[in-house]
RNA sequence: GGGCGAGUGGCGGAAUGGUAUACGCGCGGGACUCAAAAUCCCGUGUCCGCAAGGGCAUGAGGGUUCGAGUCCCUCCUCGCCCACCA
């Protein structure tokens, strides 16, 4: 059998391995440090998948030959351990979330070994150990300290599903990000932290980093940020009734205060909507009026999310029965409400301008409200406002003293007009809101606050956490945190007072675990600081980060905004965390389609790793195309790659000790290729270029045995079991991972005699064998001389000749 | 509706503006074998041709260039993301 054990010698060199496990600091004193990260797993109870495999293959590959090269390199590995999945599954069979996770963490680290990964196990760590998140905590707490941790009532997304709130990034087309039932709103007290006030810095730091130009783009649309102008129609007049505060107000006057970006339309008002849920809608309804719209507000609230963005193109509302003045020309535009105005942007309130904006166009039409057009398009461009309305920029009419100006100097001007007259002011706004961070689930951090009966809300002091998860708990959700019926947990005095105090019984978001996690590995036992300064500063920001786009605008935004926060208040001496950034593509199922267990297409590595080893497994991965592309698993794909491997395993009998120019040849184009191509995570052309060298090799009579060396230590980053093996098969007694990076001979990489293809008018009509140094008039003669190449030139005038030194030589005839 | 990608053999895919289809799978033929598996060798875009060779091919159509899968314009299809943000 010309075929490698696989099932021998995988664990065999795991074991050993695992005595002299991988550190960050040690062989290598050289320095240089590098930290190659890839995103920590939830430790699922299903195992690892695939996708998994590519991207920690892929950074595995790169820290290995990193290592080689002399750099210290941090290649950690953690988990994610918190989460939804194990609560739900406590839910339904009664067993702890712990044991659950400790459960499926050992199955991981079973797995991660069994593939040959180099992770550094001394820095292991899982957020659901209190020795982690005591710093989850202590994050809090300093947040909190320094006005970023807010708690605050406000209408927040519900799901009924996991019956808890969520983050606006958990809500997806309106529905729950997780479990699908459509969120609702509901007005509730919740923590917060104030991501908003970074939102300038983080939409800037974008420019900065070396990530994928679509999780950029991402970013900057949920940032969302416009600029614009808040205009003021004020002297809201009528019969008004209503309350603000106690107070009972019969006359007086108010202001609605709405945000524009087309402050040029400011002249085509001819209404103002209010969102249904807006503050002033109670105290702005005449009597005549109020039946209609309170009942419109209700039917409104009482629609989901879902429901509202859904009946998108219906626009309907309610007149409120009161006008305002416009504040420039004072005329009186009436006040309606509609909820397509949301009332968590801008001001809650917008100014309605039919003639040039979509929604404003349909929301006329249906009640008949004047369209009054200040915008002419420009010369040479017809547009029909009967039709539709004119969203385009061009130049102002009807618009008294700005007539005339284009819609960028209308902007300007007006917005001066505007303020000049005290009716309003330039404003930025943003679609980002502040991070919701508390959950009324079990499954987390809990949230380091207390309740007192006479101070209030107090935070716990630092000295006291961690403020460890109870476990005499009920896991059934009731929409209150499962915290709130443990008799344990609350049996604590004010850290003010000294009174008698409960717990916040809220935990966090896991999101929060997972926005410092990479600062804990640089100094993952320290039991007095996060982490050393020391080693923060040795190691970070993280180099090279892998993992799925699925983050683009959670943890990967989350995690930016901790570290600007922690950089602000001190902690760290970096903004921007992650350099680099890479996205592995999915592994689709070998139907083309996306893998999930009801569609009964997914791959288990085990199984493959049971048949073809795991080198074979590995190196598959890399094989399928590029890293960041979706690529269907084939599993005949793999039998090739296990085809190279055993041909190099084989090769290994006919080493000698003797030279061989094409054989050292071939190895040394093949190390500057694969050493460009890990560089470059092209590492499946570095496997075509190794599979070709390996062809060469394959056919050379003899194998000098420092090429084949060479050549191992490059194989051995992809397949690490194989390449240990033959390595130590060869006599050599250390590892081939504590050997240098081999390098190239430059004189090497350049053929005796190269094919040259000559073309006659662009068309291929023949390759010529020339050293590749020739001049271009050797080369005219040669091919010449050629009979193809005659034939085609014969009877023509030669117009020119283009030659390109070593590869082609084109003949231009008429 | 908006934004960003991508369309290359039977399949996964390769190609600094310079020999399109590397590498691998699959398939066909051959060697070895009593036979099969494994392995090895040869072939494999398409059409015409015994061959030499030639025509046509990178979603469609134009353009720039000595030369275009690659650059530019128009269009088609697919994928992903965002989506009443005023």
């Amino acid at each position: 059998m010309p075929s490698y054990n696989h099932l021998e010698i995988e664990p065999k060199w795991q074991e050993a391995w695992a005595e002299g496990a991988e550190k960050a600091e040690g062989t290598k004193a050289a320095g240089d440090p590098l930290y190659l990260l890839t995103m920590f797993p939830y430790p699922s109870g299903s195992g690892l998948h695939v996708g998994h495999v590519e991207s920690y293959t892929a950074v595995d590959i790169v820290a290995r030959k990193k290592r080689m090269e002399g750099h210290d390199v941090l290649f950690p590995m953690g988990f994610d351990a918190f989460g939804l999945p194990a609560e739900n599954y406590a839910i339904k069979t009664g067993v702890h979330p712990a044991e659950t996770t400790d459960k499926a963490m050992a199955n991981f680290k079973r797995q991660f070994r069994s593939l040959g990964f180099s992770f550094d196990w001394s820095r292991e760590l899982s957020t659901a150990d209190p020795a982690y998140y005591k710093w989850t905590q202590w994050m809090f707490l300093l947040f909190y300290k320094n006005d970023l941790a807010y708690r605050a009532k406000a209408p927040v997304n519900w799901c009924d599903g996991c019956v808890t709130v969520l983050a606006n990034e958990q809500v997806v087309d309106g529905k729950c990000d997780r479990c699908s039932t459509a969120v609702v709103q509901k007005d509730l007290e919740q923590w917060f932290f104030r991501i908003t006030k970074y939102a300038d810095r983080l939409l800037a730091g974008i420019e900065t980093v070396d990530w994928p130009e679509r999780i950029k783009t991402m970013q900057r649309n949920w940032i969302g940020r416009s600029e614009g102008v808040e205009v003021e129609f004020r002297g809201v007049k009528g019969e008004m009734v209503g309350e603000i505060g106690a107070e009972r107000v019969h006359e007086a006057e108010f202001s609605i205060p709405v945000f524009t970006t087309r402050i040029d339309t400011l002249f085509g008002v001819s209404y103002v909507v209010l969102a249904p849920e807006h503050p002033l809608v109670d105290a702005l309804t005449t009597i005549e009026n109020r039946e209609a719209v309170v009942a419109y507000r209700d039917q409104a609230r009482k629609k989901s999310e879902l429901e509202r963005t859904q009946l998108e193109k219906d626009k309907a509302g309610v007149f409120i029965g009161t006008y305002a003045k416009h504040p420039l020309t004072g005329e009186e535009v009436p006040i309606w409400i509609s909820d397509y105005v949301l009332v968590n942007y801008g001001t809650g309130a917008v100014m309605g301008v039919p003639a040039h904006d979509d929604r404003d166009f349909i929301f006329a039409n249906k009640y008949s409200l004047p369209i009054r057009q200040v915008i002419a398009p420009p010369v040479g461009v017809e547009h029909d406002l009967a039709v539709a309305a004119y969203t385009l920029d061009g130049l102002l009419v009807n618009s008294s003293a700005f007539d005339g100006l284009t819609s960028a100097e209308g902007k300007n001007m007006i917005a001066t007009a505007v303020e000049s007259a005290g009716k309003g002011k330039r404003v930025t706004n943003y679609h980002l809101r502040d991070w919701l961070v508390s959950r009324q689930r079990y499954w987390g951090a809990p949230i380091p606050m207390t309740w007192c009966e006479t101070c209030g809300v107090q935070p716990v002091e630092p000295s006291a956490l961690p403020v460890v998860l109870p476990r005499d708990v009920d896991f059934l959700p009731t929409g209150k945190s499962p915290l709130v019926n443990s008799v344990t947990f609350h049996n604590v005095v004010c850290p003010k007072c000294g009174g008698p105090a409960r717990r916040e019984c809220d935990t966090m978001d896991t999101f929060v675990d997972s926005s410092w996690y990479y600062l804990r590995y640089v100094d993952s036992t320290n039991k007095e600081v996060f982490a050393e300064p020391e080693a923060l500063k040795k190691w970070c920001p993280v180099d090279l980060y892998v993992g799925g786009a699925e983050h683009a605008v959670m943890h990967l935004l989350y995690a930016r905004f901790f570290s600007y926060a922690l950089h602000d208040l001190g902690y760290v001496d970096f903004e921007e965390p992650f350099l680099k950034l890479r996205n592995q593509g999915l592994i689709l199922g070998p139907d083309g389609e996306k893998m999930s267990k009801s569609r009964g297409n997914v791959v288990n590595p085990d199984e493959v790793i049971e048949q073809y080893g795991a080198d074979a497994l590995r190196l598959y991965e890399m094989f399928m195309g590029p890293l960041e592309d979706a690529k269907p698993w084939d599993t005949s794909g793999i039998v090739g790659v296990r085809r190279f491997l055993d041909k190099v395993w084989m090769m290994r009998e006919r080493v000698v000790e003797a030279k061989n120019v094409d054989a050292t040849r071939a190895v040394h184009k093949t190390i500057k290729k694969v050493s460009e191509d890990i560089d470059g995570m092209k590492f499946n052309t570095a496997i075509s270029a190794m599979m070709i060298c390996a062809n060469a090799l394959h056919v050379a009579e003899t194998i000098p045995r420092d090429a084949y060396e060479s050549f191992v230590k490059i194989l051995a980053t992809f397949a690490p079991h194989l390449g240990e093996e033959i390595w130590h098969d060869l006599g050599n007694a250390s590892s081939v991972f504590d050997e240098s990076w081999p390098t190239y001979d430059a004189t090497l990489l350049v053929d005796d005699l190269v094919a040259i293809a000559v073309q006659v008018n662009g068309k291929l009509r023949g390759t010529i064998e020339m050293d590749p140094t020739s001049n271009e008039k050797d080369v005219q003669d040669r091919a010449m001389a050629t009979e193809n190449v005659a034939k085609f030139v014969e009877g023509n005038e030669i117009v020119k000749v283009i030659y390109v030194p070593g590869r082609l030589i084109n003949i231009v005839v008429k």
